[in-house]
DNA sequence: AACTATTTATAAGA
DNA sequence: TTCTTATAAATAGTT
């Protein structure tokens, strides 16, 4: 039973912790499929479990769907969340860096150790999490943008394959026409002649 | 007041629709940082209003993150052979980090330097090599993989192209054909009769 | 938005 | 895992 309001933080005994995953789990799914059907809504869920078990639900019944349908509404608006952060990183790590290419190119630290106004190992720390940082966003924009390239590419793919089809049907269609034409060209002159009309053939 | 068990379908009044889809919206995403909280789970939820208003909600803060991650899990089918082996060799990765934090954290090691079982500086450092490295094959594969699927579909829409544009000529062309069968067929019996021809006109 | 009668979700125990 | 049950949380309808 439930004894008390839950303590919003990490379950720490593992079973209990897995336990309310799975019961939660159904809970969240539960009241999104609610909120979808009662309120005409399109819903999506994505789960990764602390072990890295994905579970989803899309109660359009097609994820990759609503994730175009999401990153079109995004992408159509100003910059995603994150973007500013990215640009504050990159600045920071850019004025670092400026910094420390100045103090060299004045030759004002001679040895790796030691002198005033030398980048601290804390700096230095901090440079190397913003480049991380950088570097995971810029890799994750790359990502972004082939898995772009490659839906554009098969949508385009679709729309080819399409087109092909029906100019198949048109040309064996256009075939049938010549053929029905040119049986009824070619038999009137070579039916063999008859009483009635052999006056007429050739 | 709740007046009994509300029915599981679309609310006509668009009134009683709009603030129940607030208030439930609302629910659901505390449902789902609850459940992230609680359980260690990385969760995103997307909601299309029936509107088409979007709301969303990455527990991690990166929805897009969460949409690439969601992806090369989905992906997971087309993989090449090793990338299970490599999933297993991460997850027992993860579970053994896992178990150092929970260790740490239900406070059973008072001491940095000492016990039995426990996860030396070392064994760290090397684990981390691992995972980098690790990671870097993953990121390698699976760019590999993007660049050869855009390369194939560049190559399929070089093809598609083609013979999208004979099939077109030859449309043009049987069109060509077909006209002038019908020009000759419809002009011989309505050409006026000549002293030459008349008597095998029809 | 605030209030409450109910329903619903769920934590812990079995 | 699944069921039970005491209790917390959500929420439908009203003000």
């Amino acid at each position: 039973m439930v004894r008390g309001k839950v303590q919003m933080r990490r379950i720490e005994n593992p079973v209990h912790r897995q336990v309310t995953f799975c019961k939660r789990r159904g809970g969240l799914l539960k009241k999104a499929r609610e909120l979808s059907v009662l309120c005409d809504a399109d819903v999506g869920v994505i789960i990764f479990s602390s072990q890295g078990k994905l579970h989803e639900l899309a109660t359009n019944g097609n994820m990759h769907n609503l994730v175009e349908r999401y990153q079109s509404n995004v992408a159509g608006g100003q910059m995603e969340p994150g973007a500013l952060q990215r640009q504050q990183v990159a600045e920071q790590g850019i004025f670092l860096l400026r910094e420390e290419i100045d103090l060299l190119q004045r030759g004002l630290r001679s040895t790796y150790g030691g002198g005033a106004g030398e980048m601290t190992l804390d700096k230095l720390h901090a440079l190397e999490k913003g480049l991380e940082l950088w570097i995971y966003q810029i890799r994750t924009t790359k990502m972004q943008m082939m898995q772009q390239e490659i839906q554009f590419l098969r949508n385009k793919e679709g729309i080819l394959k399409e087109a092909n089809e029906m100019l198949q049907e048109k040309v064996k269609e256009q075939q049938k026409l010549y053929m029905s034409l040119l049986d009824l060209h070619s038999q009137q002159p070579t039916q063999p002649m008859t009483y009635g009309n052999r006056f007429f053939s050739i």
